[in-house]
DNA sequence: GTTCTAACA
DNA sequence: TGTTAGCA
């Protein structure tokens, strides 16, 4: 079940496609880019051609943020899924993957809205 | 018409 | 983030 990874990572969607998709701005789609979110590559036009799998990230990306967190908490959560990808211990202690990310974005979450100092994860209090 | 980079409000 | 400028 590899030919369907392979067809999710392909980079065919210009970014006007993906803004349709996702409801983002440009501006957010190459700046999550900036913040190494999303690797879209580049065409001969040195266009950004995305694929399904930076679309699937970016729709996440907009969940996280509906939930109030800040791009310093967002990076935290792909940065783990990366060191998790690197070191196996915990695929191999019954927690899969998904799970891992759960523990650690609930727990970046309950950070946020406990705490009644401004905290690393926080996108200071509601704008009103 | 669409996307790109850079920079300023 | 939005928006604008000047290119490709």
């Amino acid at each position: 079940m590899r030919e369907k990874e392979l067809r999710r990572s392909m980079s065919v969607f210009p970014i006007g496609t993906v803004m349709k998709l996702t409801d983002l701005s440009a501006r957010q789609i190459r700046y999550y880019e900036e913040q190494d979110l999303i690797h879209p590559e580049r065409n001969e036009g040195n266009r950004r051609m995305y694929s399904l799998n930076d679309i699937d990230i970016l729709l996440e990306i907009k969940d996280y943020l509906n939930d109030g967190l800040n791009m310093a908490g967002i990076k935290r959560i792909y940065e783990m899924k990366e060191y998790e990808k690197q070191n196996p211990p915990y695929a191999q202690k019954n927690l899969t993957d998904h799970d891992v990310r759960r523990i650690l974005y609930d727990e970046i979450v309950s950070a946020s809205g406990m705490s009644g100092k401004p905290n690393p994860f926080q996108s200071n209090g509601p704008k009103m």
